[in-house]
DNA sequence: GGGCGGGCTATACGAGCGTATAGTGAGCTG
DNA sequence: CAGCTCACTATACGCTCGTATAGCCCGCCC
């Protein structure tokens, strides 16, 4: 749909690259279960075995997407932050439309479950834990938390990118709404939304809950998803 | 698993409650499409045709816990904060473990797109609209997408929940997780972490990447104002 | 006490999935 | 030109899914 069969630049790619990139996007919009390789195949104008041929399975499939995604990441960073074409990371994907489909796609990735993008995610964690602690150490007493709750809705925000972009009429996973989301995303990182008092108060107020230890957990227990 | 059969208060509860919450229980795991009606059988202990007999069809069930579960967080969100036994709605799920798992399962709906859930979000951004301009008009100029961001931000992040329990090293979904979670996005929203002048500098250089594709027409903001 | 309704099970069906395998034809190499 | 390689297709296998159907068993009412 994206790109038809007629399009130049699309049939100048290998068939390898025509099936990686179709996947991507697939994983991207539908998930990986979402996802049948025929659709793929279908997507990429070949037939279903060649997936099979190039890749060997659907799995491998995905993994190879995981690390090309991953690479292509890296690579643009680089390009547009080190070398300073951007001023501010956030605002990277208004930059580079590429940027937003492998946003999309990590993002999806994240919650299917794939090792390669915990492990990116886990990274930045640890990043932003390092950040918090040299920039702006006044802002909490528990840095790996503050460092995971940080990046955990930042990618969060992104897996709800549907609802956002529905609530503000535009889709968020575009130059126009990514900007209108990035500038109320610099509007919270640079504004207090609450007193500090009523949040110490608050705090206050919940302490006895921390201490007793048996939650008894009447629902879920939820058995620890490997990696 | 969570609830063997043995379980006594588990075998009072009808078949058609049991296969209810065991649907619950295993879409807020698996996803709906990670989920069979015969796992769900399985784990209510009865014949998967006795899904079909009490509910119709897997997706009429799905609909079936979407209306529980929105009915239940209602019935417990009225009682705990409009009844005042817990000050901030934002600790509500320590005090009450049930909770967890309607968190759990809702988020997961929103995820996999169901009217209901997105109805549920769309009422969310309304308030905390409503609750920004009244309380903090001064932290934006666009109360719309910064309401949606933040109502974004807090469901993406349970979204992540595994990859925000792995940086912990706790499972944000028990009452000691969510309490670590929750005192770190306490942190965050009292707490200015860019600073303002930076801020802005940014949003002047990225100014420009507003209008890419029509050189003319440069700087125009669409000012959108939904609904 | 005999029929009857409904909660419940057993079994089966068709569709769609990932995967396997045999085969085809263009292009290179000697 | 013969022979080989390899990208690529066509077809099919085995499995699992949601769904359909026929029937069992037990409590209830006249």
């Amino acid at each position: 749909m994206a790109r038809p069969v007629g399009d130049p630049a699309f049939e100048d790619l290998t068939a390898r690259a025509r099936i990686r990139d179709a996947a991507i996007r697939l994983f991207a919009e539908r998930g990986v279960d979402g996802t049948t390789v025929r659709d793929i195949a279908a997507q990429a104008g070949v037939s279903p075995g060649l997936l099979r041929h190039h890749f060997g399975s659907k799995e491998a499939l995905r993994e190879s997407c995981d690390a090309y995604a991953l690479d292509r990441l890296m690579k643009i960073k680089e390009e547009f932050v080190l070398d300073g074409k951007v001023a501010n990371a956030g605002f990277l994907p208004s930059a580079h439309p590429a940027m937003l489909l492998l946003y999309k796609y990590i993002t999806r990735s994240l919650l299917d479950g794939s090792a390669g993008t915990a492990a990116l995610f886990d990274d930045m964690v640890a990043l932003a834990e390092q950040w918090v602690g040299k920039h702006a150490p006044e802002v909490t007493d528990d840095y790996r938390a503050y460092a995971a709750v940080l990046v955990g809705m930042q990618s969060g925000l992104l897996a709800m990118h549907d609802h956002v972009s529905r609530a503000l009429g535009v889709d968020v996973l575009t130059t126009e709404g990514y900007l209108r989301m990035a500038g109320a995303m610099a509007d919270l990182y640079s504004h207090p939304l609450l007193d500090p008092e009523f949040v110490a108060k608050a705090r206050r107020a919940m302490e006895p809950l921390r201490a007793p230890n048996p939650p008894t957990a009447a629902g879920t227990e939820p058995a620890a998803e490997g990696a």
